[in-house]
RNA sequence: GGGUGGAUGGCAGAGUGGCCUAAUGCACCUGACUGUAAAUCAGGCGUCUUCGGACUUCGGCGGUUCAAAUCCGUCUCCACCCA
């Protein structure tokens, strides 16, 4: 057995990873030169994958490469259940056309990564619509009450007497059921899935299958250091722009920086722990490493050329302070139009007041100039110059 | 089926007749600092304004009152408990 390979699997049973079920047996398996078939699934409340997501698929797109076959579930139908596992509250149910909308999107997204034409895709309302109660039940008995409302997050709902509908009981007999269904020899998902992640072993034992074994990826704070969530703003898409993206991880907080780099990246370890110990003894600064990671990141999602663009446009902008290159034009609606009607019409402000606001604090400049006069009116003397409105938003005046 | 407690600004959550555009925290916006940040600090955070103010908001509708987020009626929705 190569070295090589062996490496290339200890990195993939480590980075970024929080638990492995089964590690012996999965190593094992990984080295025997085996096909395996993993399982991933993916829930479509949210059109927009997010780094957090991205953890699982790099380390799907690591396993690819070494020939093994990926299967994504779209949880189309789990979907409109609702998840309770991640959530402190109870998820919405999503209505069905929610679902398929989003669903669309979700290959392009995935194929950033992966290589979609060797993934296998399935939905799970394939099987499970067709499930009925007597399978249901013998599902179902599996599992205990108490096994259920062991989980953390379940238990702080009930403490804190919110509510807990059945419909949520039955997920993880879902997710597990889809085990079953796609043959998994290995399911990846985040460390909030694990009794999800779980129940697929014991269902498929049910079910008389090998039960698969599980690895769980570390989940990721977001760009405002909390836990990275949709319902919380605070994501990096995988569908955002380049200089959104990268102005977006250039935006968090120093201590995530490694953070990323282990997760959302492929740089060597080495590499990254070079890095750490070069901040740490204050011989990198930061702001270098972050840029480099940001740039690293923009590259896995829009190429090498877009994220050098998009650095330099982050460099000039917000470090140099300068007036980029490029600024949308925004033809003005009439012959003459007081600075805060061009502001709203432009987008730069919400109403008058918000408009009126950002001036008095000074957050408005027009060519570099200062703007105080909140009445001010623009005329066809001002086409070509470009407003700046707070440190990010730029409109050039056109007449 | 019965009972109890609820619904307040983007979210959480005070307020139970006038001092309520409504505390506080989070989020957000602007400025300062900086490494671009984060943290911190200052200001702001309904709309309109001739900058004096004016108008609108506390689940919906209707009422009482000089005056209602607050009291009454009704409707809608939600949670918990008992059966």
């Amino acid at each position: 057995m190569n070295k090589d390979l062996e490496n290339k699997i200890d990195e993939i049973l480590t980075r970024g990873v929080n638990e492995v079920i089964k590690k012996d047996h999965l190593k094992e398996r990984l080295l025997s030169g085996e096909k395996l078939r993993i399982k991933f699934g993916i829930d479509p409340t949210s059109p927009y994958l997010h780094l957090g997501r991205a953890i699982a698929l790099l380390k799907l797109k690591d396993l690819q490469e070494l020939g093994h076959k990926i299967v994504i579930i779209i949880g189309d139908f789990t979907g409109v259940i609702g998840d309770s596992s991640d959530k402190e509250s109870e998820r919405p149910i999503l209505e069905k056309k929610t679902v398929e909308k989003n669903l669309k999107t979700y290959k392009d997204q995935i194929g950033k990564i992966l290589d979609v034409d060797k993934v296998k895709f399935h939905r799970n309302s394939e099987w499970l619509k067709n499930l009925d109660y007597e399978e249901i039940s013998k599902q179902a008995d599996i599992f205990s009450l108490a096994e259920f409302i062991a989980r953390d997050n379940i238990k702080k709902r009930l403490k804190d007497d919110s509510r807990i509908s059945l419909r949520e009981l039955l997920y993880p007999l879902m997710q597990g059921y889809d085990s079953v269904a796609v043959e998994a020899d290995l399911e990846i998902g985040g460390t909030d899935q694990r009794f999800n992640l779980l129940s697929g072993r014991e269902m498929q034992r049910t079910y008389k299958q090998k039960p698969q074994d599980i690895l769980m990826v570390n989940l990721i704070e977001g760009t405002d250091g909390r836990k990275m969530s949709s319902s919380w703003g605070n994501t990096v898409n995988l569908l955002d722009e380049p200089n959104e993206m990268l102005g977006k991880i250039m935006s968090m907080g120093d201590e995530l920086i490694i953070k990323y780099f282990i997760h959302c990246t492929r740089i060597s370890m080495d590499e990254i722990r070079k890095m750490e110990d070069g901040m740490k003894d204050e011989k990198i600064n930061p702001r270098d490493a972050k840029i480099k990671l940001a740039e690293e990141i923009v590259k896995i999602y829009h190429g090498q050329e877009e994220a050098r663009k998009a650095k330099e446009y982050f460099i000039s902008t917000f470090s140099e302070r300068k007036i980029p290159d490029n600024v949308a034009p925004f033809p003005s609606p009439a012959p003459e139009i007081s600075i805060i009607d061009y502001m709203i019409s432009a987008g730069l402000a919400e109403s008058k007041s918000d408009a009126r606001r950002k001036i008095e604090q000074g957050g408005v400049s027009i060519d570099g100039e200062k703007i105080t006069d909140p009445n001010k009116i623009l005329d066809d003397s001002f086409s070509g110059k470009v407003v700046k409105v707070g440190k990010k938003d730029f409109v050039k005046i056109v007449f």
